[in-house]
DNA sequence: GCCCCGTATGTAAGCGCTTACATTTTGGTT
DNA sequence: AACCAAAATGTAAGCGCTTACATACGGGGC
């Protein structure tokens, strides 16, 4: 471990011959220099194997060129797509992604934006809408562009890139309705701190009301999002007198869980019980019966998410939201009701 | 958006009527300071609403309380939940994540290095450890610690935190072996660029040569890491005249997908074909039949390496390499050979 | 009451870069 | 050859923090 100190900016100005402001502008590419010192200045920082100190180069210019990302968990296949794309589309234009998770958990989200602001970042991306009022102030104060991402909303003063929740949730509950089903059963995760999960159960709940035909009342079970809960989640629907012949649920992850245990069960998937999932995330095409999903085009969203915040850093003005569709994936899981 | 400059270090102390030497001390709780003056600092950070700036601090501190993690991609469970876990006890530890992924692409990954370290990064994790020379060289100059991930040597300078790669999969190997299979296929990741496949393909070899047995050639296949590829390196395999009657992957995404494909063909697992895996991600288990395989300490080993990383940041000396215990997860995917 | 020393606090010099502004160079015109 | 605007380059003032060092303070021991 050699302490030789690292070479400066100055250092590269003084063997190039040239000021200091002449090497940061090649640094920045601001223009304003000649091709024939640009590359004096070239060959320098390459002998002397030179990069700019970030921290200086941070407190000088006011920007880090990092971005912050705050998701609920990176271990979920929800999100890990998304943040993939955000992130090579962050990379190619030169800025790095700093990333935090909040468990979905509201306070901790909270206290992770402050640390990412904190940390530098120029910007944020965040997930869905709600949380606290002070929350945007602070984000306003200090003049951090940010997105909501996997949600959607009309009319709002927040840039949302994402999509619908709630009219993918009624779009496939009607076509599970129009195969006959009457008594409907969700499995939809925790509500209390995800508005994404509360949209999909009113998308639900607006389809059987559009509907109109007589239903039995819709059985909401909430669990978290793992495999397991999904599973538990459909023994409890399964333990009603009269269980629904069809599930909804509120994404991938609870649905090829219930999709598991129902087949433990020894229940026909779809022919004595369907289930649908929401994200179309890649286990779904896995199993047997491969799943009627909702896609969520993961990507995109990541490389919207990434190219709007990019663009309001460097404009300084808000960007407009940024809708993206869903559709259904027709596989295997749902079909029609059973004949009694 | 209000533009009032925000809150220096120099405002804090003068509303607290310190100097800033002082404020400083109370922020990064260096100790001498009277319980007394740190509450009147407190009070006026508070009130303020006050929050360090990164640059400055990072410039004159020269840390940044940073650490970067460059993992191949996001999107593979096999990292997701150590990162999670390496994420959390970053935060705990009052360090940020920065994260880059390189696509199993080594010159990516340098560019990544060089990146992550030119945005501050204080220390680095990096996955498996065939690189070059000049990159270990690079970070030593800069006297960035690093901890090698996910893989594990004997005797080496590198600080690893992660597994045996080879000797798991030798014990997986000489499993089936020990169950009558005398003809093994393999399928596993591409190895050009992947040291983590190379070993595990050497330790299913040296259960082979072990064992003594005459056995068939053994027939290894290249896939990149989809369900879609694992299933298409089934079919390869399938193709010979003497298919094998066990095939063990590098990994579950590829065996899942073989799984899936040999259903497909009518195959029953295990009873006309054997498939292990490795990893033991979440989809083992979900998958029918269930996945029997090599279970990975994810979470210990993100968690590791987390705090190998602080202690080396602390106390500015190597630390020993960590080695985590693997185990093979028996579930349903292996069997007996099938009698002729 | 005085001295001394350990502890709390203040002073101020950078850390390495960006950038507004000042100065020099360049090359096209007359 | 002299002139001038535009382009290139240089100068130097910070950016907001940490920390070595200097100073002030407070309380025991005599």
């Amino acid at each position: 471990m050699s302490h030789t100190p690292l070479p400066t900016l100055q250092d590269v100005a003084d063997l190039a011959a040239v000021s200091t402001a002449t090497v940061s502008r090649c640094l920045n590419k601001s223009g304003h220099v000649t091709e024939k010192t640009r590359l004096k200045v070239q060959q320098a920082i390459q002998t002397l194997g030179y990069s700019p100190n970030f921290g200086a180069q941070a407190l000088a210019a006011k920007r880090t060129n990092t971005i912050g990302a705050i998701i609920p968990t990176m271990e979920n296949a929800i999100f890990a797509r998304g943040m993939q794309a955000f992130q090579e589309t962050l990379a190619e234009n030169g800025i790095t992604l700093i990333i935090a998770s909040c468990s979905y958990r509201p306070e901790l989200e909270e206290e992770q934006i402050r640390s990412l602001v904190a940390r530098g970042a120029d910007a944020l991306l965040l997930i869905g809408q709600s949380r606290p009022a002070a929350t945007y102030q602070f984000l306003a104060r200090r003049n951090i562009p940010y997105v909501l991402a996997w949600a959607h909303k009309k009319e709002s003063q927040h840039c949302y890139i994402g999509f619908d929740n709630q009219a993918a949730a009624q779009t496939i509950t009607r076509q599970v309705l129009e195969l006959g089903h009457r008594n409907l059963g969700v499995i939809v995760g925790l509500t209390r701190n995800n508005d994404r999960a509360r949209d999909r159960i009113t998308g639900i709940e607006h389809a059987i009301a559009d509907y109109g035909a007589q239903t039995a009342p819709l059985q909401v079970i909430e669990a978290e999002y793992t495999f397991q809960e999904g599973a538990k989640a459909l023994d409890q629907l399964l333990a009603n007198p009269t269980p629904p012949t069809a599930v909804i649920c509120g994404n991938d992850v609870l649905a090829v869980g219930a999709v598991k245990r129902a087949k433990q069960l020894g229940l026909a998937v779809p022919e004595d019980l369907s289930i649908t999932g929401f994200a179309d995330i890649e286990v779904s095409e896995l199993i047997d019966p491969e799943l009627t999903t909702v896609h969520v085009p993961h990507r995109e969203m990541g490389i919207a998410a990434a190219k709007s915040l990019i663009a309001m850093l460097k404009t300084q003005t808000p960007v407009e939201s940024h809708l993206l569709e869903t559709r259904i994936v027709n596989r295997q899981s749902l079909g029609p009701v059973k004949p009694h």
